[in-house]
DNA sequence: CGAAAGTGTTGGAACGTTCCAACAAATCGT
DNA sequence: ACGATTTGTTGGAACGTTCCAACACTTTCG
């Protein structure tokens, strides 16, 4: 419709004033006159004239940008973290660009690849799936921190993450507590965060002087991973009287396994899943957790990278922040 | 670390040619000698050069960039629509800045005008929350479609949304082939959507002859809003058998307003929701439903987008999509 | 009362690209 | 063999900002 966007130079010409002072009063500066600052927003507004991002970063060689990787957005967690660090960021003047990695290393990379065209000037990666080799490589070339996955060993880069051995203890604490002694874990299949939780209810049943009770039965963080662990453990014959499962998606898969065996929750069986999303406090499933505070890891996971970037020399920081347990319906004490 | 990122000039220097070769090659032009191609390689690999997106879209005057506000990423729906349009995007070369509005008109506004400062090419509005006003100036500025919200009269602007009313008739048929009579609507509240639910129902009922059972109980599209509606059905004494329910997320607390009653879902009570949100077919839920072609309707937004791009000038376009019945666990023949 | 310090304002040079007109060299057709 | 085309290549002018040194005017102060 409009011929052309009206640059800075039309806003100068109508206003009757030089470019650099439609700039300087555009930012808000204190150096323009009340009067010439009047006739430049007059004479904006009537333009409707809208800075140039584009020139704007190139003039001045900063983007006020923050790339997000999420490693994929159907997972209700990741959508609470992101919630928390588009909060933090928008407080910091900054605007964010989000992509999602679609849960396939090859386009996660392609995406990271395009957001640093666009200079963004730091990256959250919210549960990436990258190999070392390129974390590193991006640690070099453009501050980042990951968020949700402990990466202990990549130099230079910054991460946060929830304590998965403390908080799986918690779960069997709980559990014990409550008068539970045959508590199997249903696990989360091989990947990094699943061996945690699983090496905490490994310690913590020790601890209680139940490691001849220890059994672990395969699953993944998937409702059907979770059924089919769950499944194996109820029909194990062992006995178990709780499940700890090694997150609320599964959680809900095992809330099934138990369902289509005739058994009530938590009468029969107690579960404990991990997380916390929001989800698992719906009524009808009412799951006892261990949660993530999802939305201060994406806050403080932010503030962590605006501390980088105001400082890029400063050693790379793990935050550990402490997960807690929520009690809700599908725990209850031991009947046998 | 790197004094300063390389450019084309620095390229163009040390493979011996002229940036403006450089610029030809890095596009794929296929004027450029295999020689001069190769060297030009050559040297970008081994200067790690990156080109500046904000040169290049300053310099060609286009962004290549899309803007996606999507009303609230905690809802699973706009998540799996988000998939859709990213997907179609991305076959497009184009790139995608995905915000939300955190549910906050505020907000939302904001950060659509933050898009607009940078160019983007359009906008995809998932669920939005803005005044017909603000919708227009958008429509006016820059291509738009509104996926999700059926905006006739809106002048200008593409959308794109399932057909509610429809798919509400879908799930009073469907409850009405397994015997149900007294089949109440737990509603989604006043907004545009729940209305026209509301408004299927009601059709639906009449034409099947069961005007006078008709019955619907305040709810929102909430699990919380849910269990109330649901409660208020099933204390109603008016002894309902099946509840068609306005949302999956209001079908899952409706589901627990059953249980505290000690009814059984379906041998009680026959539920169905609306959406066709991934959760609702875990098992432990299993609620059938009303499934709206999430992902297809992110595409086919997206599409719209691009074919508006293209042709500005072209009449704007309603897509509607037909929801689909998804037969699960939490409907079944009336026993009454 | 004259030098120093402050107050608004300005034009021009960046920033890193793409586009364009121009051109040299190789190839063609007759 | 000579203009006409084709094939690579080039420097310079955009694009819309911000930054900087320089300016013309006040005001301040010893």
């Amino acid at each position: 419709m409009a011929p052309n966007r009206p640059t800075i130079k039309d806003v100068a010409a109508l206003a009757g004033v030089s470019k650099s002072l439609v700039s300087l009063a555009m930012r808000g500066s204190d150096r323009v006159s009340a009067e010439s600052r009047a006739s430049i927003i007059e004479a904006a507004t009537q333009l409707g004239y809208r800075p140039n991002a584009a020139a704007r970063s190139l003039a001045d060689r900063r983007s006020h940008t923050l790339g997000v990787v999420v490693l994929d957005l159907l997972n209700p967690i990741y959508a609470e973290i992101i919630d928390g660090v588009q909060g933090e960021v928008r407080q910091h003047g900054y605007h964010t660009m989000l992509v999602t990695g679609n849960d396939n290393p090859v386009i996660e990379q392609g995406e990271v690849e395009k957001l640093l065209d666009f200079q963004v000037e730091g990256l959250v990666l919210i549960g990436h799936r990258m190999p070392a080799g390129s974390l590193d490589a991006i640690g070099g070339d453009c501050p980042a921190v990951v968020i949700s996955r402990a990466e202990r060993g990549i130099a230079g880069l910054d991460s946060i993450s929830n304590d998965d051995v403390s908080g799986a203890r918690m779960a069997v604490d709980h559990l014990v507590s409550l008068g539970h002694r045959s508590i199997a874990h249903v696990t989360g299949g091989g990947n990094e965060v699943a061996m945690l939780r699983k090496l905490g209810y490994e310690q913590s049943m020790t601890e209680h002087g139940l490691a001849d009770q220890t059994a672990c039965y395969d699953g993944a963080f998937t409702d059907e991973g979770g059924y089919r662990g769950a499944a194996a453990a109820l029909d194990s014959g062992r006995g178990h009287t709780a499940l700890f499962v090694a997150n609320d998606i599964a959680a809900v898969g095992a809330l099934a396994a138990v369902a289509d065996r005739g058994l009530d929750v938590p009468t029969d069986i107690s579960i404990v899943g991990y997380d916390g999303m929001a989800l698992a406090g719906l009524r009808s499933l009412s799951i006892t957790t261990i949660a993530q505070p999802l939305a201060r890891i994406g806050t403080e996971g932010a503030r962590l990278l605006f501390l980088r970037i105001g400082d890029p020399t400063r050693p790379p920081a793990h935050i550990g922040v402490e997960p807690r347990l929520i009690i809700r319906n599908s725990s209850g004490p031991c009947h046998t």
